[in-house]
DNA sequence: CCCTCGACTGTTATAAGATAACAGGGGTGT
DNA sequence: ACACCCCTGTTATCTTATAACAGTCGAGGG
């Protein structure tokens, strides 16, 4: 039997899906009050925070704001470091998995003796579709 | 002939580097309210703003921070990622450029075409020091 | 069977981080 | 000298996040 918590989980992770991109906490926690107005920030906060811990949602460190992960059960594969690359221009995000800056953090943190237990890699900038589209060259 | 502003980001620089730690720009408006008790938000997030343009300061995402940075005039030399490791224990931060970070990066968006402006990568995790303290083995 | 306890969820209130928008001031060009 | 504009200061507000308490429900013991 699912507790309360979990379908809420699942409803999060459902508006995120069908929106695609990335959303703010509040703009989850509007779409969630038009089923049920009295909600408050902290289910939705709790909520999330239960997906990222399931790697079902990525937070993005530099928007303040949580995007549905796109691959699935990578959490089963040894550990690889997700890049994510969010456009300035449209909002698109786009994450991918790269073995190479895995390996490169890990020489950096062998090093220096840093044991880390989370890697946050953001890229800002302007997709290929954006950047195709404002300059042809 | 000093602007007030610059004279702001001096401030804040000094007060950055004499903690040597992490500071929320919240922190460092309390240090400068007491020399100047009205001074706003605003006027702390400009210089901040400023400093970070310059390569003076870092910005922590994952910790809505700022902290000195230690490298001298590493905006002269070609470009390399910066890695910044929190230490959840003590909060030490630690810097290092990590050329071959950089290159792992480039090898992701040339292959998505994403042109990136700003890149943020973080570690959190425990560092050498307190790791060695805490477990001896 | 009913009570107690504890874990989980809901709700209120507030803390923390950031910025919009307007006000003032001082130098510059005419 | 005056008009303009840029930079700075200040107020107010917005967004993001969490502390703290209240209610609920099921498990386990008496």
């Amino acid at each position: 039997m699912p507790t309360r918590g979990e379908e809420m989980q699942e409803a999060v992770l459902l508006i995120l899906r069908s929106n695609g991109g990335a959303m703010s906490a509040y703009d989850l926690l509007g779409e969630l009050r038009k089923e049920c107005p009295k909600m408050g920030p902290p289910t939705v906060y709790r909520a999330l925070a239960s997906l990222v811990d399931r790697k079902l949602v990525h937070r993005l460190e530099t928007l303040n704001a949580f995007v549905a992960c796109r691959h699935e059960r990578h959490h089963d594969q040894p550990y690889e470091t997700t890049v994510l690359s969010v456009c300035d221009d449209c909002g698109a995000v786009d994450e991918r998995v790269a073995p190479g800056v895995t390996a490169a953090l890990s020489s950096v943190t062998d090093s220096s003796g840093f044991a880390a237990s989370r890697q946050v890699v953001e890229l800002r900038g302007v997709c290929a579709e954006c950047n195709g589209a404002a300059d042809p060259s």
